[in-house]
RNA sequence: GGAGAGAUGGCUGAGUGGUCGAAAGCGCUCCCCUGCUAAGGGAGUAUGGGUUAAUAGCCCAUCGAGGGUUCGAAUCCCUCUCUCUCCGCCA
């Protein structure tokens, strides 16, 4: 959520950033219940206090041993003035959350204007794209040939968007994932955590995927309320949901392996082949909890760790700025790591930094007592992802084919690899 | 799955209908005294919200969560959640 005080005295601000980021915003719906909060709440508790003070008056003058009659007749009336208007705050204040709720983040000054992609601005580049002396293949056809994914046996058992990955391709993603890991473990200093897969709705209200995002999850169809985890960030971020972490404890950084659970709702027809876009897919998330006035650096930091696992890997790829039209929801500024796909002739995201402010503190309740050691304030949340397997396995294989069919494993997954040194060949 | 116990402020722990946002102790912060690796004295020390120029006052709410009884609920009733102990089962 957003600052409630924004809200009331920059209310225009609330206006524009929404209509950057390519939505609309009814305002005069807001400002009127606002209004009338306002109101409704001063007079509610008004007649609480009034009511609080004659209950005590009656308890005086019952110790006293007088009549208290004429005074609980007077009370008991005023006691239904008071829930009528209790009723109707709760419906305002509901109405008022509702609205905030379905507000997205305010744009961190320094995100570029823009309607979608093609609007992202780019930051930086790493690597040449390998130059093939000949016609390089997609993971769809590397994974046919070695006989290492397999969509048909995924689509028998779960239908589309599925894959089963087999013999040392299998290995070769699960070696990603360790070696990912490790790399932020021992170099980047981050705690690993494991975490629930199934969550429930105020996890996800939290970290921003609901309410208002409901159709891209997987919800358990059971009396419970458990949903799938569409990515790691819901679990890891809501650790610090509820508390007030001192200050010299931050900053947390969380790194965590995760299968990820996305129902993909909308976006039939793209990438409905290969291993792009799948309802399940394994992924090393970073989060970071940081000191409010450390998250603009730590934004930097966290796809520097991204980067840093692309680079080990040799992957060719490219840092961009996320426009205001497709920055996320939660996020105040987002870096998107593509990485360069030879079987597409083209960059794809392979991670997403983000910077989400408040925004999630504010909707977790996670605080931290700043500096001053006097008031607690909200913190900042960052996520990353660091990277997504899936498509990091995609990555390697396209851009460590050769001209026979077999794929060269990148030195740094070796040792994860039992010592394979080429996959088939 | 069966049986039982519990949930109060940073922690321990009182409090079974009224002046309790909550005793006491510990911890922490500041001050005083004293002076030496100690002790003593004093003050302060929850969170959210409203009002406000105000992180000053004042007010409202919160004793696991939600509902109920009552003029009035930490205290009584109901439902739920979680934790702990024992038995059974299980990776």
């Amino acid at each position: 959520m957003i600052d409630p005080k924004l809200l009331r005295t920059s209310l225009e601000l609330v206006v524009k950033n929404v209509e950057r980021r390519g939505g609309a915003f009814d305002s005069d719906r807001f400002a009127e219940a606002e209004a009338r909060r306002k109101t409704l709440q001063v007079e509610t508790e008004t007649l609480r206090k009034a009511r609080n003070e004659s209950a005590k008056a009656i308890g005086m003058a019952k110790g006293r041993g007088e009549d208290i009659a004429p005074l609980l007749a007077a009370q008991k009336k005023a006691g239904e003035t008071l829930a009528n208007h209790e009723a109707e705050l709760e419906a305002v204040t509901r109405t008022l959350t509702d609205i905030q709720l379905g507000l997205p983040n305010m744009l961190d000054e320094s995100v570029p204007d823009g309607k979608n992609e093609e609007d992202n601005v780019l930051v930086r580049e790493w690597g040449t794209p390998p130059s093939f002396d000949f016609d390089p293949l997609d993971h769809i056809e590397i994974g046919e040939k070695l006989a290492g994914i397999d969509f048909e046996a995924a689509s028998r058992i779960s239908g589309a968007r599925f894959a089963v990955l087999r013999g040392q391709i299998a290995s070769l993603q699960r070696a990603l994932v360790q070696f990912m890991l490790d790399t932020h473990i021992t170099e980047h200093q981050y705690q690993e955590v494991y975490v629930p897969y199934l969550v429930q709705g105020h996890a996800l209200q939290g970290t921003g995927q609901l309410p208002k995002f409901g159709e891209d999850l997987f919800k358990v169809v059971d009396e419970r309320d458990f949903y799938l985890i569409p990515t790691a960030e819901v679990p890891v971020t809501n650790l610090v949901r509820d508390q007030i972490l001192p200050t010299d404890s931050l900053p947390l950084r969380f790194v965590t392996h995760t299968p990820c659970f996305r129902s993909e709702a909308g976006s039939y027809g793209q990438d409905t082949r290969g291993m792009i876009r799948q309802h399940q897919f394994e992924k090393v998330e970073m989060v970071h909890v940081v000191n409010p006035e450390d998250s603009a650096d730590a934004l930097e930091q966290l796809t520097g760790h991204a980067e840093n696992i692309l680079k080990k890997l040799g992957l060719p790829y490219r840092v961009v700025t996320l426009c205001a039209g497709d920055t996320g929801f939660g996020a105040a500024k987002t870096y998107d790591l593509e990485v360069w796909l030879p079987g597409q002739k083209r960059y794809r995201e392979i991670s997403s930094c983000s910077n989400c402010g408040d925004f999630q503190a504010r909707r977790m309740g996670a605080r931290t007592r700043g500096s001053d050691g006097n008031k607690p304030v909200l913190v900042h949340t960052l996520n990353g992802s660091g990277l997504a397997a899936g498509r990091a396995l995609i990555a390697v294989l396209e851009n460590y084919q050769r001209e026979d069919g077999s794929v060269a494993v990148p030195e740094a997954l070796q040792p994860y690899m039992r010592g394979v040194t080429v996959i088939g060949g």
